[in-house]
DNA sequence: GTTGTCACG
DNA sequence: ACGTACGTGACAACG
């Protein structure tokens, strides 16, 4: 594993730690709160990290190369407090102490130095991690450094990977200086471009690449406003691009990289007892004795080399020497599969390349998966990464996994829902590491359980029923298919009459926009960044000013069916008449599964047209499918998390839970309820589990957003726990920085603490969500794990076969069909005990469309 | 590759 | 002053 070298941004973490504590002083009256703070937050990163080399950077005083005044630093614009000053000295003499090498270079600033090191470190092959509170270092982040950001105080930090810094910025880490350039940094002094903003400048960016590139492309590319202040802006903001590159090269030959190896630390214990910092004396303590004995016992594991394995015989041998209670780490790349394993603190690792073209010795994939078929099927536990997908890349080649196994991916998962894309270790001996690392992480938080008595025994259900896949008839689809093209076809001709124009593509928003809002002069309501917004709602709005709306709004409509539902499943129905979708249980930040290629937790229902294609989904000859669904498990859920009375009352009296709703906010009995009255309430009943807001119930109702917010209000006055429930979320994922669900579900929420409002109220409508969704994706889980078993254990013949969120659907002989309803209903409505019944309603039917 | 739109829960 | 309902994936258009 490659060595990791910790450099820290001495300035920049003073600071941050001198404001985030209260001025202490000790005994002698001397103020030691930044050293305390600046030294704990060194500590941690030391325990956490356990990196081999570790520097601390310091800008000199005096005039530095990019005039970045550290007594500017913040926007407040304060010289440095006099209390801080004398610090810097205290800090430096511990670290001296500690056997801390301190890296300073005249006309240079700490950033500049850190920049110089990591690229150091790049050179020789290990990883840097830069801590510092300072958004400009961003730039250095590269996939071999990384940068720990301190948000806030000293013990909010963030890791930033160029994934990460793309994210949070909306552009490479490259192109920090280039964004710096454009919008300015206010904490900085640096000007940017006056009236270019944070949007603008990513937009500009992201089209153009660069600063320069953008000014080159302004005159001609852009209009209005925005040109004048790009074109008089020029200078400045290549000047201020230039202030905030941070140079890589810092005259600092003298101090090599081995020069900052780290030590032991607890040199520093007399400067600690000296200046009254017991705190940091005990946990000194307690690092050097880690730092000791687990480092001989835990010593990082020796890797041997590799052993090449292209040959079966030698594989065969290899198998069979392993120790039996050893776990075996297997990746398979595109080049070979890498197996690795750990005995007695000592790693062995094999490799089976994989032959290459048609000359050349070794094995073929196929043949290699064969040859490793006694692990495979074994007893030994493996572990994987994704393990289903490697079990649909080994199917057809006949080979099963049937041994026990891990699943890294879906501890990554588990650990940070969502990142979206999860490392995949290239070799078997990361993995291994990995996979133990996160392991420990997820029972330090609580995950164990999830993760072994939910999500991996998933994972078997998903690839059985991704297996077991869909029947599509496509004779029926290509029926509907042809009536579409027909209906096109005519809505096309007799839109371009009613407007007046010669054809144009009406699937362009650009030249439908042109048509509508320009030629014809209709009113344009919202816009989108390249021209007039075209969507559904906008059009509905217009739609009695010219006749051509509404066929447009069924072009659409017909379209949409056409591409996605009827080519978009045609050509993904395999040979066997059926689509086999895959499920994806990595995605979703609340704990949802996914499904693509294709997806089939979208197909349409909500208008009668759309519901046709349901048709198309069908049962095998002499079978049925069984549909069940949950009725309103999340409000259900909401009941039961939130304990609110009436609203339990509801589903404990069965209840409709709108119309009740309705009753309650207009005041009226139940039966005086409209339809109108229930629609209304119906929303709002949404809108609180999305984490409501005034704005956007007004937007859904179409009605005044005073009138929504005393709707709400109306709400809370009837649901008060509810109230008291969505608070409690958004305070807990305040105080945790994450929210968390029934069965132990984590989701990260660093925009509860987001400087932008926007994204702020995102992460607080997000808490409210989150245990609510997420807790009903895990009861589903569970249902479908205890489906898949009993089906098998009773010796059905019936295979569930999908999943949408809050339905199930088995596919199950015809003489199976009663056990089956009375299956599903039983495991569903069992998944879980809360204080309002869960309701499961079931269906039978030969197509999709008749089971509702 | 990103954007706009729209299908679902 | 700001400007959004929560969670997904697929397709066509357009740079």
């Amino acid at each position: 594993m490659a060595e990791t070298f910790v450099i820290v941004d001495g300035n920049s973490l003073m600071h941050r730690a001198f404001h985030a504590l209260p001025p202490l002083s000790n005994e002698d009256g001397v103020f030691t709160n930044a050293v305390f703070g600046f030294l704990s937050m060194l500590l941690k990163v030391v325990d956490d990290v356990r990196p081999q080399y570790l520097a601390v950077a310091f800008d000199m005083h005096g005039p530095t190369f990019r005039h970045k005044d550290y007594s500017e630093y913040k926007a407040g614009r304060k010289p440095t407090a006099p209390e801080l000053i004398p610090q810097f000295d205290l800090v430096r003499e511990c670290l001296t102490a500690m056997g801390v090498r301190q890296l300073t270079c005249p006309t240079f600033e700490a950033d500049d130095i850190l920049g110089t090191f990591a690229r150091r470190c790049e050179e020789a092959g290990i990883d840097a991690l830069l801590v510092t509170g300072d958004r400009d270092s961003m730039q250095l982040v590269t996939q071999q450094s990384h940068v720990l950001y301190t948000r806030r105080g000293v013990s909010d930090v963030v890791l930033y990977t160029p994934e990460k810094v793309l994210e949070d910025f909306g552009v490479t880490p490259q192109q920090i200086p280039d964004l710096k350039g454009l919008m300015g940094d206010a904490s900085d002094n640096i000007p940017g471009i006056p009236g270019i903003g944070p949007k603008t400048a990513v937009k500009l960016l992201t089209t153009y690449g660069t600063l320069e590139n953008a000014l080159d492309h302004a005159e001609t590319d852009l209009r209005g406003k925005q040109r004048e202040n790009m074109v008089e802006g020029r200078m400045s903001g290549l000047m201020s691009k230039k202030i905030a590159t941070i140079t890589r090269y810092v005259p600092l030959d003298d101090v090599s990289l081995e020069d900052c190896r780290l030590g032991d630390l607890s040199g520093g214990m007399a400067m600690f007892e000296k200046l009254g910092l017991r705190t940091l004396m005990t946990r000194l303590t307690k690092l050097s004795h880690s730092q000791e004995a687990p480092a001989s016992q835990k010593a990082e594991t020796e890797w041997a080399q590799e052993t090449p394995l292209d040959n079966e015989p030698a594989i065969s041998a290899w198998l069979s020497a392993l120790p039996k209670e050893a776990c075996i780490a297997l990746v398979m790349a595109d080049d070979g599969f890498s197996l690795a394993f750990v005995q007695d603190g000592s790693g062995l690792c094999a490799r089976i390349p994989f032959s290459q073209g048609l000359l050349g010795g070794g094995l073929d994939p196929m043949q290699a998966a064969h040859a490793l078929l006694p692990l495979l099927t074994g007893s030994r536990k493996l572990l994987l990464f994704g393990a289903k997908r490697l079990m649909t890349q080994l199917a057809p080649w006949d080979v099963r996994i049937t041994a026990p196994f891990d699943d890294d991916q879906i501890m990554q998962y588990l650990l940070a829902p969502q990142s979206g894309k999860y490392e995949a270790p290239e070799h078997a001996r990361a993995l291994y590491a990995r996979t133990l690392a996160d392991a420990a992480a997820l029972e330090e938080q609580g995950m164990t359980p999830l993760y072994r008595n939910i999500e991996l025994p998933l994972l078997d259900t998903l690839y059985a029923m991704e297996c077991e896949g869909f029947l599509v008839d496509k004779a029926e689809l290509e029926r509907l298919g042809s009536q579409y093209n027909a209906r096109l076809d005519a809505l096309r001709e007799e839109i371009y009459a009613l407007c007046d124009v010669p054809p144009f593509n009406l699937n362009s928003t650009q030249q439908l926009g042109e048509v509508l809002f320009g030629k014809l002069g209709l009113p344009a309501r919202k816009k989108t960044s390249r021209g007039y917004s075209t969507d559904a709602d906008t059009l509905q709005e217009i739609a009695s000013l010219h006749p051509a709306i509404e066929k447009i709004l069924l072009y659409r409509q017909i379209a949409k069916l056409n591409s996605t539902y009827i080519d978009g499943l045609l050509r993904l129905t395999g040979r066997d008449g059926r689509v086999h979708t895959w499920f994806d249980q990595t995605t979703a930040a609340t704990g949802r599964i996914s499904s693509s290629e294709p997806n089939l937790q979208n197909i349409p229902v909500r208008t009668a047209m759309g519901r046709e294609i349901r048709r198309a989904f069908i049962a095998s000859p002499g079978c049925v499918l069984v549909d069940a669904d949950y009725s309103q498990i999340e409000l259900r859920l909401l009941a039961h998390l939130s304990g609110d009375e009436a609203m339990c009352e509801a589903f404990q009296l069965g209840q409709d839970i709108h119309t009740r709703t309705a009753a309650e906010v207009y005041g009226v009995p139940l039966e005086a309820v409209t339809p109108q009255m229930r629609a209304s309430a119906k929303a709002v009943n949404f809108g609180i589990v999305y984490g409501i807001s005034d704005f956007g119930l007004a937007n859904n109702l179409h009605i005044g957003r005073k009138e929504a917010g005393e709707f709400i209000e109306r709400y809370f006055a009837r649901y008060p726990a509810v109230r008291r429930f969505m608070d409690a979320c958004v305070t807990q994922g305040r105080a945790e920085g994450y929210s968390v669900t029934m069965y132990g579900r984590r989701r990260p929420l660093p925009e509860l603490s987001a400087s932008n409002y926007n994204r702020r109220q995102f992460g607080e409508r997000a808490a409210m969500n989150t245990p609510v969704q997420g807790a009903a994706a895990d009861i589903i889980k569970i249902a479908m794990n205890a489906v898949h078993k009993r089906l098998c254990e009773q010796g059905l013949r019936a295979k569930l076969i999908l999943q949408v969120h809050d339905e199930l659907i088995v596919e199950a002989p015809e003489k199976e069909q009663e056990a089956v309803i009375a299956l599903l209903s039983d495991c569903m409505e069992n998944a879980a005990s809360l204080r309002v019944p869960l309701v499961a309603d079931v269906h039978a039917g030969h197509s999709w469309y008749d089971t509702k």
